[in-house]
DNA sequence: ATACATGCAAACACTTTGCAGCACA
DNA sequence: TGTGCTGCAAAGTGTTTGCATGTAT
């Protein structure tokens, strides 16, 4: 029996090109550097292809958006947690391992921390109501 | 001895007024939001203005840019931590109280958690050697 | 008096969408 | 064969910036 909630897509060459360019990406890249990577494989693909797909990939669930809310936004395939450590004044953004506890940011990285964010994402009651 | 980090201001009306709307304001509000209550209060001050003063807060460190990565930045002008809960499929934010814990959110929403996201702000060794 | 802040509008950056033609199932 | 996908360009959304004027210090 198919899901309700199951998204019908085609197979298209540029659907492919762009999953696997993506996918091979592991630093969080903007949009815009999906796009540039894809040009250079084949630069007939469009740049709102490359922004549907991303979002098909976001709907199903095999891709995110990490929030650094400066700029363009991420996209990670990976949807295991994220930590980053992000510079008020000048903008760079540090990658954390996941094991590296709050104090250890400081000690690691010389960061002083001022507060910090958390984000869960997954699916809300209501949408899972619907889906069964 | 005047701190070299020390943002430079003139106290003005509009200053003023934004700030103790926006203090007042406690849901995250996008800037259009701090806008709109400002625009009640005094139709005058320009919309530039108010994202203007915002910067400066979050330059100065008064205020945060809260990353929900959907839509526009929201603010916010406590640097105390803050959780959410987003839906991937509808979009909605849940606010989590911060002493929830993971399976809290769960058990709290019905929500199911696929991922999460962290982003410690603050400043990072090399710009507080320039400060210092 | 003068250097910074404001208001306006235009520019900018990023993303989505309408539409005609194309291609997968 | 037909419905969904693509590419292009235009529109949409959110934010920043240039400039002339105003104003706090």
């Amino acid at each position: 029996m198919t899901e309700k909630n199951e998204i019908k897509t085609r197979n298209t060459k540029q659907k492919e090109t762009v999953i696997s360019i993506f996918s091979a990406m592991h630093n969080h890249p903007t949009a815009e550097m999906v796009c540039n990577e894809v040009a250079k494989v084949d630069p007939t693909i469009g740049r709102a292809t490359v922004y549907r797909i991303l979002n098909y990939m976001i709907k199903k669930g095999t891709a995110i958006k990490v929030p650094i809310y400066d700029g363009a936004d991420r996209f990670d395939i990976t949807v295991k947690p994220h930590f980053h450590a992000k510079c008020r004044l000048c903008g760079k953004v540090m990658d954390v391992t996941s094991d590296m506890k709050l104090p250890k940011v400081s000690e690691a990285f010389g960061f002083d921390i001022e507060g910090g964010s958390v984000l869960y994402y997954g699916r809300c009651a209501e949408c899972l109501k619907k889906i069964n």
